[in-house]
DNA sequence: TTGGGTAAAAGTCAAAATGACACTAAGATG
DNA sequence: CATCTTAGTGTCATTTTGACTTTTACCCAA
């Protein structure tokens, strides 16, 4: 209970330290023109896991909060700001960076982002921040990868009984570009004429009147989210 | 970034402390004898919030994992082992304790808890330890009458898409009892063979042969839980 | 011993939701 | 103008859901 000396480098704590780190989604496009989940990872510089690729993140600042610092994670990473930002989890495991002693034990609080497809292509990337397929990352730092698939699967599931999918669009989105963020999130193929049926009858989108041109085929109305069903 | 001098009482740390608290539901019968939920509240012993009633929880200990510090409280409060845990949210305001300054920041991670309601009758009660009515809570410390109403938003769900109502129960019970489970935490009624016909789709539950006896009508089948669904 | 009360358990039925699919509309392209 | 392509509409059988009825098996009181 006195007072805990520090060391020179690092301020002994009998607390564990507490960071916040941000899994950020968007959607782009694969080599074949399909879109597919994709996140940025930033490089490590220093041990632990350094050179290996992990997620933004770094300590809670004393005075912000903890979607503010997740914020920050996101601004700092990819110069954007979040469409979506939401908790996702608290991780603490006692063993999440095996080898290293009490004192260096890191509890991450992490929340996922959405940025728009359109944003994202104009997102930072740098030797140290890269981004990749969702489903096909490398080995990452400390329990990333359980964190991104924890991840994965809250947007998934989000998706399915939320309305979230028009944040990855512009504001202005036919159907079928909605249909396909669902597609390429949920790794499936939906019915055209269900979706649409689907759709409208939650309400959540409505039509502008206006159509898209240039299509080689008949022009698709153009749609807006509406007001209510702006998620939850 | 230098070394943080501490004061004589308390090692001044530029980062926020962090706790555990535990939400824990369990269903007791009303004076009217039909079942509620209910949850155990400690009173603080020391400002802020002195004398008002709170959540169960306490600074995380270096050596100890957050659902082992979750399950603590639950022991320390009620003598009592979870029927089952789950993360529920981190909560990190800055304004979740008004008035006091940056160093006494707390980040806490919430756990929420069942435990059975057979178990439940024999807790612990206490001066500083009593049962109340979910719905019906005095005004809590900090930000603890959010975090309940989380928890129970998040009970009700998890009851409603996930096989968990009968973790309240003693191992053999009834159709009937397992839907007066649901029908006490969601607060609706439920007609009894459009009930029956959804559980037995489901196949979280099998029959074992033997009849509850005793009752004023045709005696019921007793159920016990599968294996397969035990939860998620 | 029998008739009434009660909830268990099984069954019925119409409405709503879902999935698979066909058909028509309206542009572009050659 | 014939053809290609996707938009948008429509159809239909199956499944799911909610409301309700009927039958079963016990207790209890007359």
């Amino acid at each position: 209970m006195g007072l805990a000396m520090g060391s020179a480098q690092q301020l002994t704590n009998d607390a564990p330290n507490l960071a916040v780190s941000t899994v950020i989604f968007t959607l782009r496009p694969d080599p074949s023109g399909s879109l597919k989940v994709a996140l940025p990872l930033v490089k490590r510089i220093r041990a632990p896991f350094q050179n290996q690729w992990a997620l933004p993140g770094g300590p809670l600042q004393i005075t912000e909060d903890l979607s503010t610092a997740a914020s920050r994670n996101l601004l700092e990473t990819t110069g954007l700001g979040p469409r979506y930002l939401e908790q996702l989890y608290a991780f603490g495991s006692l063993d999440r960076s095996p080898g290293s002693n009490l004192a260096d034990r890191v509890v991450s609080i992490v929340y996922w982002a959405l940025v728009g497809t359109d944003e994202a292509a104009a997102a930072i990337e740098s030797e140290n921040v890269q981004w990749f397929w969702a489903d096909d990352l490398p080995n990452l730092a400390f329990d990333h990868n359980i964190i991104v698939d924890y991840a994965l699967d809250r947007l998934r599931n989000k998706l399915a009984y939320s309305q979230l999918a028009h944040l990855f669009l512009p504001e202005l989105f036919t159907l079928a570009q909605l249909r396909e963020v669902y597609e390429a999130v949920l790794n499936l193929q939906l019915d055209p004429g269900n979706f649409r049926r689907m759709v409208e009858a939650e309400g959540t989108v409505e039509p502008t009147g206006e159509r898209l041109a240039g299509t080689r085929h008949r022009p698709p109305q153009l749609y807006r989210a509406t007001k209510s069903g702006e998620n939850k």
